[in-house]
RNA sequence: UGCCUGAUGGUGUAACGGUAGCACAACUGUUUUUGGUGCAGUUUGUCUUGGUUCGAAUCCAGGUCGGGCAACCA
């Protein structure tokens, strides 16, 4: 505990506001839009808002920030608050900006009468056409200089439903000629005639993010309101409307938002991902929701590991999808049960047992000196991975062949004497001696092998199905690559397996997670039942083998 | 050709004028009844040019390169 952590700098500008006495304590917030289901971005980002609070003894609201009802629901609501749970986050107040829109109304109401914002009847078009371009200044029109009485009948009667949806706006009268776009007079409100899932149809004129976000932090009396740097040249606009309305003082701080190689982050591209039937569904394992994930067995644990490794800076970044597996293999490894599951089999008899079967014991996780063992039924004839023998073996294959010795694991040591083949040349058979004296745990053998195999007995064999996920694109960086990001998608991203398992898989806790032996580690899917068990490969186990046949 | 940001190994992230460190990745070796795990080690870096200083990744000036900004989205 006396190694000091660096801070980041967030962490350190909240260090100095409260040595310097500026808070007593903070307050941060997670204020997602409910439009869409929540992905590893976001865990980035509730990591650092809760972690923020909790470190420094504060508290953190979640914040629906639900100002277009066009494109949220309820559906969205209700998954963002799972997920946040499911993540081990606690949030002091659930908030919704809609619960504001009174409020935010009255402070509109405010701006017109200080002459600071006005009705304007342009169209979309020729608003955009009058801000000008990022190098050549805005210009106004005759709407700008509309009196204040005016606005405000206007206004009211934009409330009201007097106009039609798109006829007015109301926009903050700053700067048109402001090197910020932002600042080129805003839209505060638009009128627009949707059911929102919260307020139903009270309401036709709906804020827009720049006048609903920092009003609702200040509300709320958030003190650091922490968002990613695509907001920075919002920040000016936040701070005018606060200042302008004299309100408490919350203030944005802005940190590099989440990429990762082989995956999209935006939640546009996710939804297409779903609506276009790419994946089944928002939490399809392969997606990088949240949702996703849990279902693919990741743990909640592992996810903040991760975000707590990463980081937090101003700087883009892009972070291996192999640091997230690290991660996930890290805490699995310690606590996933080992099970044997064989999914490309082959028959290996063993010719001179003849004892019938008899009950082996296997350890449930080598990690862990207090989990235990189970029972793994031994017979005469077992499956064994197809991949695990070869018919002339090559130098530093460790596995079965003619004449080669293996570890059964927990079992016996066995030898190979022969094999048989199909008309088309396939190994079917598998025959070997196995050596009485070998047994695990009282092997007196003396028989050195290099090779521990895992099997299951045919007899007791239970069948199962296996979704081996791999990843969903087959490039890096998807935001630099040109195309269509759907041209990128990666054909072999699932593959549905059938599978022998030792018969104590099918006995245990539903909610265990599993390593099954030199496979990878194994979640129960969703969709599993009693008679048709369904597991989905979280992530596999780091394979230097694999590696070193590729050379 | 405007404004705002940023630049440290392959990828991230520290060093706050004083030994460029850590993690992942890659590669060795070692242990192992999982070709897993563990352990030990190796390789690879301060965008550039000047300046200030006894001393610069850090401060200053110029340049280069990356990202963002012109939605009635957030």
């Amino acid at each position: 505990m006396s190694e000091e952590k660096s801070l980041n700098f967030i962490e350190e500008i909240i260090t100095q506001d409260l040595a310097s006495g500026k808070y007593a304590s903070i307050l941060t917030r997670f204020p997602p839009e409910p439009n869409g289901y929540l992905h590893i971005g976001h865990a980035k980002s509730i990591c650092l808002n809760f972690g923020l609070a909790k470190q420094f003894g504060g508290k953190t609201n979640l914040r629906f920030d639900d100002t277009n009802p066009a494109k949220e629901d309820i559906e969205y609501v209700d998954s963002i608050k799972e997920d946040v749970k499911w993540l081990g986050f606690e949030w002091a107040k659930e908030c919704y900006a809609s619960d504001y829109f009174d409020q935010l109304y009255t402070f509109a109401v405010q701006l017109i009468e200080k002459g600071l914002a006005y009705v304007d009847d342009s169209s979309a078009a020729e608003i955009a056409e009058q801000k000008g371009t990022p190098t050549a200044p805005g210009t106004g029109n005759a709407f700008r200089n509309r009196s204040i009485a005016e606005n405000l009948a206007l206004f009211a009667d934009m409330k009201a439903g007097k106009y039609a949806d798109g006829e007015k706006v109301l926009r903050a009268k700053i700067d048109l000629a402001s090197p910020n776009m932002h600042m080129r007079d805003p839209l505060l409100y638009r009128i627009k005639r949707a059911h929102h899932h919260r307020t139903g149809d009270e309401w036709c004129i709906y804020p827009m993010y720049d006048f609903a976000h920092g009003q609702s932090d200040s509300i709320e009396n958030i003190t650091h309101s922490v968002c990613t740097l695509e907001f920075i040249p919002h920040r000016a606009l936040y701070d005018w409307c606060i200042e302008q309305l004299g309100i408490y003082p919350s203030h944005q701080y802005e940190f590099a938002r989440l990429n990762m190689t082989y995956t999209v982050m935006s939640k546009r591209k996710l939804l297409q991902l779903v609506e276009e039937g790419h994946v089944e569904s928002w939490d399809d394992p392969r997606m990088p929701t949240i949702s996703g994930m849990r279902r693919r067995g990741y743990t909640a644990d592992s996810i903040r590991d991760f975000c707590d490794r990463i980081g937090i800076a101003k700087r883009e970044n892009i972070i291996d999808l192999s640091l997230l597996e690290f991660c996930v293999r890290e805490h699995l490894n310690k606590i996933a049960q080992r099970r044997m599951v064989v999914t490309n089999p082959i028959k290996l008899v063993i010719t001179n047992y003849d004892v019938g079967e008899e009950i082996l014991h296997s350890e449930n996780n080598p990690e862990d000196p207090n989990g235990g063992t189970r029972n793994v039924p031994f017979s005469n004839e077992l499956w064994i991975e197809r991949e695990d023998f070869m018919e002339e073996p090559t130098k530093k294959y460790f596995r079965l062949g003619p004449g080669l010795s293996v570890r059964l694991k927990s079992a016996y040591i066995i030898s190979c004497e022969s094999f048989e083949k199909d008309a088309e040349g396939n190994i079917t058979t598998v025959y070997a001696n196995y050596h009485p004296n070998s047994k695990s745990g009282q092997d007196t053998s003396g028989i050195p092998v290099k090779g521990t195999l895992h099997w299951v007995s045919a007899k007791h064999a239970v069948p199962v199905v296996l979704n081996e996920y791999d990843r969903l694109f087959s490039v890096e960086d998807l935001a630099s690559a040109e195309g269509d990001f759907k041209d990128f998608m990666n054909p072999n991203s699932l593959k549905k397996v059938e599978a022998y398992a030792e018969p104590a898989l099918a006995n245990d806790a539903l909610v265990a997670r599993f390593q099954f032996l030199r496979k990878g580690y194994f979640y129960q899917d969703t969709n599993s039942t009693k008679d048709k068990l369904v597991f989905n490969r979280t992530v596999t186990l780091k394979d230097t083998w694999a590696k070193e046949q590729k050379k």
